[in-house]
DNA sequence: GTGAAAGCGCTAACAA
DNA sequence: TTGTTAGCGCTTTCAC
């Protein structure tokens, strides 16, 4: 393999030389800067990152964690969309991404910052972890920079990309509302998820605002998941027959909700509306189709890169990005 | 950040013995080499992979070139699930990922040989790329150990993972006969994908080993797109008004097959039986469900990993693996 | 069982 | 404008 010593050798300069002239310094002459340029292709010469990141301090590479690339989420689609966008935006700036896997055993063995400092990495973004997860507590203590999704906690090296999600659950139930819904019940996710608890506070606060009374036995946990959710709902709905309404956390629930409600019986929307948030593909392809929060998971991905990558480079002032939401209206909601 | 050298300074060794010490070597002395293990530990040292890879010439990395991570293919979870396979594998057995990707035009300034040789990965696995595509010419031609997926191709140093293709077709048109159809059209791919070379194949030895009738008019490619392949089916039904049948080479190309039946007012399956490929998630949610050939998407990707791991650590003689197929019956086919 | 020294490929003072 | 030299953090002969 090809070194700048090989090339140096051959255009008979020094390494520096030709270090300064493959890297675009301006104080080489035009010509050996061309000579140098020639036999580097001429010998098929590639940089050697490691080398250089060893003696720059600096890898030009952005470490990924990201929860959701199991088998079991598969059909969540957000995962993925949020890594496309990142993968895109990071790749025309110049950063390769490193993929680092928190499920298994294996990683978990290491720390975040064993894990981002053996590769060296410039910053990490994170994707789908718990609030009780103790890599949260170390990226927060930890000084390498970092951009985190969907968890809004900033400190001096760590910012987040987000949506608003109390404004998201509102847009919800203000829409449930209007439909003249009143005894609305909310499938939500999980403790460890920020998302949780703020689309809960929307949902409170909005019904608060039109003096609707918050029911706590309305509120149940499901996990993010299709299973759990239908279970839970089956609970909810046969406790709550005057139920008219459910606003889930994320479509996937819904799907869920959508599945328990058939077993009883009940019509969607005629019986129920249901509201889902994700706006996952599979939203719209469902019976009946969804209404639900959509968000632009592609533009917090490549939000989540783009922030990162400035504050590698430019330490920006506002470590936060919100991205929008928006109430997308299908089938499972109907006037009451 | 804490080197070998702080801690043979701190032991009171030199960085050989840390070196050896760390790396788990036998001819070091016990004492000694706990000494160092608590000393490295309270140091809170992590070792600097790229120094150890400059010089072992090794970076326990694996380059990911993946073409489906666009915004364009989020419907389409088949690149989202091999990645899944294969980072869960590869992190299982010690390596990490290096996302190269493959749609910038960033990034197709560099030749393949450019990515990997500059991140130093041990090998790379590709996806999701065509037949022309330049990049595939030179992974022929490069000795950096690669494993295709879904193109069967092999040379010294690249092997493949991929499904009986033809054998998938083979199950999606026995299916289709058995029910009594006769006109069977397909909506293949595109002449970029070997896996369309074989559906293809797949399809007409079927229908030639029951004595049925080949027809090129029968046969048209809708890009592995949903809107193409409607489009495409709109007119090969209008011109085909006797077809019963369609095979399609992608889930996504019978969803856009499902439209056009709906605008012509067709139903599926009473009218026209439709017969999908992959699986996706969609599949069983949309309209009516559809039968397809299922893949264990998941396992071509782990078994990527595993096959490529492999080939850098034991130099396997077989470098080819296939993943298996089934026909998932569901309500888009039914008796003519 | 342990250490000194060389070197992986690169960049960056500092000199010339 | 160019070259000399040191050094990034690590592994690995080779000698003791």
């Amino acid at each position: 393999m090809t070194t700048i010593k090989d090339i140096a050798k051959a255009a008979g300069v020094s390494v520096t030389t030709v270090s300064r002239a493959l890297n675009g310094y301006f104080d080489v002459n035009e010509k050996t800067k061309q000579k140098i340029l020639a036999v580097a292709k001429e010998l098929n010469y590639s940089p050697n990152t490691l080398a250089r990141g060893l003696v720059m301090k600096k890898s030009k590479t952005i470490g990924l964690l990201v929860s959701g690339m199991s088998k079991e989420n598969i059909k969540d689609n957000f995962t993925f969309e949020v890594l496309c966008g990142i993968n895109e935006t990071a790749s025309a700036l110049g950063y390769d991404l490193i993929l680092f896997n928190t499920n298994t055993t294996k990683q978990r063995e290491k720390t975040y910052t064993q894990l981002c400092r053996e590769r060296r990495v410039d910053g990490a973004i994170v994707q789908g972890i718990r609030k009780d997860d103790p890599y949260l507590k170390e990226i927060l203590e930890s000084d390498i920079p970092c951009v985190l999704i969907d968890i809004p906690i900033q400190t001096d090296s760590v910012g987040y990309v987000t949506t608003d999600n109390v404004l998201g659950a509102k847009k919800a139930i203000e829409h449930l509302i209007q439909l003249g819904h009143k005894n609305i019940g909310m499938i939500n996710g999980h403790e460890g998820a920020y998302v949780s608890e703020e689309r809960l506070k929307g949902y409170i606060e909005k019904l608060t605002e039109y003096n609707l009374p918050v029911n706590k036995e309305w509120i149940v946990d499901g996990a993010f998941e299709e299973a759990t959710s239908e279970s839970v709902t089956y609970k909810l709905l046969e406790e709550n027959k005057d139920m008219d309404a459910l606003f889930c956390a994320s479509d996937v629930m819904a799907l869920g909700a959508l599945k328990a409600c058939h077993k009883l019986g009940k019509t969607v929307p005629d019986d129920i509306s249901i509201v889902g948030y994700d706006n996952i593909t599979l939203a719209s392809y469902c019976l009946p189709p969804l209404t639900t929060i959509g968000q632009e998971v592609y533009k917090i991905g490549s939000e989540a890169a783009d922030l990162l990558i400035k504050m590698l480079e430019e330490d920006p002032t506002d470590l936060c990005r919100y991205v929008d939401t928006n109430l997308i209206i299908r089938d499972s909601t109907t006037k009451n």
